[in-house]
DNA sequence: TAGATTGTTAATCGATTAACAATC
DNA sequence: TAGATTGTTAATCGATTAACAATC
């Protein structure tokens, strides 16, 4: 078992380093040390040895990293050693281009599913599914036991399809709908992504700039 | 002007206290306590008065906040009162999606032009516009004058985009590309949605999950 | 071996929480 | 007025940075 109680600070850089190390790797780099590291990243060499340490002693004194070792053991970490089966609710406009941009096989998830509600959208090809009716779910969970699921419905409806879903297995959310989904239900995995929000603070940002660049 | 230097933890709670109070007074509440709002928000009350309180005064003692003239003191501070014109770079699967399910008047923002360099892609409708060629970026600036832009763009196109569009006069990144965009320009405003990264954190919260029950 | 760089402890910094006087 | 709740200061907690002994 990894150590206990991970700080979330910690844990959110996590994907980070992951892609950092990956594109290294791509460039040829063998070895890195925490220095040079923090320079490329914009971190402190210090918190980079912290983070890591959190986990275990992955480096060498006097040597550095092995960026491949490193990233392998950081992908292990995130779970990305393994394809959890993932389906997706919700394939309007941005399910679909979700389903179609991700690049699930190497983020640890395999999605095997697609749902809707829309008789239009239903039956349709979407990459190499085909979108079932949502009445579906049930059997389909049953047979196929997906563990995660990605909401991509209105805000309305999403509550009680979490609470389905809930029943019928699933154990991690990507959710993308405005309703705010709370960790409630103990066991359960949830990764708000609040794409409104986030414009907004780019508001904020670009509000905030010009006011200082005018004083 | 605003106080000065407000931290990003800050900053980052005012979309969702944005969002909740419209809420709120689409429910009918007029008015409400910083120790009921915290209730509703998972946050503590001396939390949500020290927030605010780095921006003004905005409630009175002995009775709370009135949710109506908060919440549009708090849009004034994300700058949602006013629009500012943005143009998509990028019209792929994703592109569309987002240009299409975003409520950019809600955000502060106005989509007023979107931009590829696939002729497949070019002159297709997306909602109430055309998609132009990214060639004619420069006199489409020129003339309609765009602050923002969204980054829908593979990673390998985007740093060179950024240096042109910032010669543009772009001012603000809405950056869905994998590429870490730094935010080293001074006067440039900066949001890095990373959806990989998302996902990736996802993984590691089920996987902690399933480690912590096994236990 | 000498130089480099980690792993880890201690010091600092910042953010959150608690407490309470001010006041509606 | 009395009760409620803010605005704000002080206390606590956690995360980041600095320092350095261990060691490759």
């Amino acid at each position: 078992m990894s150590k206990n109680s991970i700080s979330n600070s910690v844990i959110r850089r996590l994907p980070r380093y992951y892609r950092f190390l990956g594109e290294l790797e791509h460039n040829g780099y063998v070895r890195i040390s925490s220095r040079e590291l923090s320079e490329k990243m914009g971190l402190t060499a210090s918190q980079i040895r912290q983070d890591f340490n959190c986990f275990g002693e992955f480096g060498q004194q006097g040597y550095g990293y092995n960026v491949s070792d490193l990233r392998i053991e950081i992908g292990k970490i995130l779970g990305l050693d393994k394809q959890t089966p993932m389906i997706l609710l919700g394939a309007g406009n941005l399910g679909k281009a979700i389903a179609t941009h991700i690049d699930f096989h190497n983020k640890g998830f395999d999605l095997i599913g697609a749902f809707d509600v829309n008789p239009d959208i239903i039956g349709k090809e979407l990459g190499e599914l085909k979108v079932k009716s949502i009445d579906e779910i049930g059997t389909f969970c049953a047979e196929k036991k997906p563990v995660a699921a990605i909401l991509c419905v209105p805000m309305n409806s999403a509550e009680k399809l979490v609470n389905t879903l809930i029943e019928c297995g699933i154990k991690a959310f990507w959710n993308f709908t405005h309703y705010d989904l709370k960790v409630t239900h103990k066991g359960v995995a949830v990764e708000n992504v609040h794409l409104g929000d986030s414009l907004t603070t780019l508001s904020y940002g670009l509000n905030n700039l010009t006011e200082n660049e005018s004083v």
